[in-house]
RNA sequence: GCCCCCGUAGCUCAGUGGAUAGAGCGCGGGUUUCCUAAACCCGGUGCGAAGGUUCGAUUCCUUCCGGGGGCACCA
């Protein structure tokens, strides 16, 4: 636990020790209020104790509220609840310290430079990325930052499918259109099939299916590059299938599952059986090798995860998969377990599918839109944000022609105004020569300011949530509530002159300038975070 | 048939074993001599249903109903 909310939490379980409590103490709840009305953090602590103290939940939470010490919060009864309040002293030196350290602020060491690799993306690189990828590129892209920020050492990764049937049909059809021919049925029809095609001819590539196939997917590979650039992702490697093979992981993976009595021979193919070695294993049985001598796609996976997990020692992989794969889950968690790899270690977040509304915007119901042309029409910055409000565990309908017509209504710029109207304020400000090197922060008492810093006090904890629980989704919601505050603070200025961050008085102003700064690198932290820019200023919209 | 996800406001979605369940959009009305009005203020019905566990369930469990997806020698 990080933040103000570990002290809270240790105060509270020494409060209630001092009221006679011993033993082992049930779960307090302790968490972020609600309401409030009711503070920062509460804890039912009262009704959680009352059977073992044999008192009144109103009297124990009393007695513990009476007992806390604690420098950061001030504790108070209501009910069985004991709420805690973080003091106003306490902000004011948090708001110095957060405009110090600037948007490193919620940075910490919590992974302890844990080896985790983060693979999301990985389509089969045989056509264009479609609204749906998007989802799982930015998702994955989110983990990745968060982990970094929380002190793991991460690596991106897309896994580059060029040996499987749909990658041999892939270099079937630019063969097809090489010769002049249409492509196989079943093949690939794009335009993009024949610009390949002709880019291989003018590089002299021999006209064969597995010299274009290379050349094919070493072309998509960097349109695959440059759109999701656009999104501001770059992956650290880009591992294509084959070399599971070329550097003997696929064979030593079968070997190691043969001696170890998982494999089976059926029908003239080669089969994975976990429950032949051990009978609490998943009763499923998968193809290794086909009769014809080729190998599966899940045969390249068993050695993907020798590469992943030995040869390049992650100690944690992370998978960010479509959620029409999720039958693949179990079997590939059966397959690190023969490996003698812990499942855990491989962790698989399925994102819900993407369906697409596109209103009155096409008349062509279900087309399939790119995510480039998404780009084109959203930009990136709301299509990022798009993507990480939502947990992947629910269907998304992506709306477009809302989301193409949403300009002023998005809340992704309502989170950006907010820190260009901070960055505003602080250009206004800088050509004050009367102002103080240091800030006197006791000058901030206003609730509408106080408020603001208690926001960016729990950012600390919304990090270490999002990094534990892998759900970078928090980020844009705390963002969200942090805007608030700050048109708050705001608007306090609109209403009364006298309340705007620049007045006269150049203590009060300095000490203003602090806080805006403190919100401003907040925003920018949880806003890297999402991958979402922090503009400085943004132009007025016509009308 | 089996497996996974979801069911919260008109729409799109957050959220939590506890105190009055939130936001955005949409709709109606109001606010600008003032650090950017992409802002602010005011206005509303809701946790699919039934059981169970619990001092307390929208949250956990079971069943049912509804929606989406998956069950290949495709990936």
């Amino acid at each position: 636990m990080t933040g103000p909310k570990a002290e809270v939490a240790a105060a509270l379980e020494a409060a209630i020790r001092r009221v006679g409590a011993d033993g082992e103490l049930p779960d307090l709840e302790l968490a972020r209020a609600r309401d409030a009305v009711h503070g920062d953090y509460a804890s039912p602590a009262g009704m959680k104790l009352a059977r073992t103290l044999r008192r009144r939940p109103e009297e124990i939470a009393g007695q513990v509220a009476a007992a806390v010490e604690l420098d950061v919060a001030e504790a108070e009864a209501v009910g069985g609840y004991v709420n805690f309040r973080l003091r106003p002293e306490w902000l004011r030196r948090l708001v110095r310290e957060v405009a110090g350290q600037g948007p490193e602020y919620g940075r910490s060491q919590l992974g302890r430079g844990e080896p985790v690799q983060v693979e999301f993306g990985s389509i089969n690189p045989t056509g264009p990325l479609h609204i749906g990828h998007g989802r799982g590129i930015v998702l994955g892209d989110s983990l990745v930052r968060t982990l970094e920020f929380t002190g793991h050492a991460v690596a991106r990764e897309y896994y580059v499918n060029d040996s499987n049937t749909q990658a041999k049909k892939f270099g079937e059809s630019i063969l097809a259109r090489y010769e002049g021919r249409e492509p196989p049925e079943g093949g690939y029809v794009g335009a993009y099939v024949e610009e390949i095609a002709a880019a291989a001819r003018k590089a002299g590539v021999v006209p064969n299916e597995e010299a274009l196939r290379r050349f094919g997917i070493a072309q998509m590979v960097e349109r695959l590059k440059a759109v999701v650039a656009r999104l501001g992702v770059r992956y650290d490697e880009w591992f294509w299938e084959s070399r599971v093979w070329e550097s003997g992981l696929g064979q030593e993976a079968i070997e190691r599952l043969r001696k170890a009595g998982y494999l089976i021979e059926k029908d003239g193919a080669l089969w994975f059986a976990p429950a032949l070695a051990d009978e609490n294993a998943p009763d499923e049985e998968r193809v290794v090798i086909r009769r014809t001598g080729e190998h599966t796609y899940f045969a390249s996976d068993l050695g993907y995860l020798l590469s992943r997990f030995e040869a390049r020692g992650f100690h944690r992989v992370i998978e960010v998969w479509g959620a029409d794969h999720h039958g693949y889950v179990p079997r590939m968690k059966a397959a690190a377990e023969a490996l003698g790899i812990e499942p855990d270690r491989l962790v698989i977040i399925l994102n819900q599918l993407v369906n697409l509304q596109e209103g009155k915007m096409s008349k062509r119901a279900g087309r399939l839109v790119t995510l480039e042309e998404l780009i084109d029409r959203v930009g990136p910055d709301a299509v990022r944000y798009f993507f990480m409000s939502r947990t992947p565990d629910t269907m998304m309908e992506f709306d477009l022609e809302l989301a193409t017509t949403q300009n002023k209504t998005n809340p992704v710029y309502y989170l950006q105004y907010a820190h260009a109207r901070l960055a505003g304020i602080e250009r206004f400000a800088s050509g004050r020569a009367d102002l103080a090197a240091e800030a006197d922060l006791d000058l901030l008492g206003h609730p509408w300011e106080l408020d603001v810093a208690r926001v960016i006090a729990h950012w600390p904890e919304v990090v270490e949530t999002a990094a534990l629980k892998l759900e970078p989704h928090r980020v844009p919601y705390f963002l969200y509530e942090l805007a608030d505050r700050v048109s708050d603070f705001y608007e306090a200025g609109n209403e009364r002159t006298e309340n705007r961050a620049v007045v006269d008085d150049p203590a009060l102003t300095r000490a203003r300038l602090e806080l805006c700064r403190a919100a401003r690198v907040t925003l920018q932290s949880g806003l890297n975070l999402i991958g979402v820019s922090a503009p400085d200023r943004m132009d007025k919209l016509e009308e």
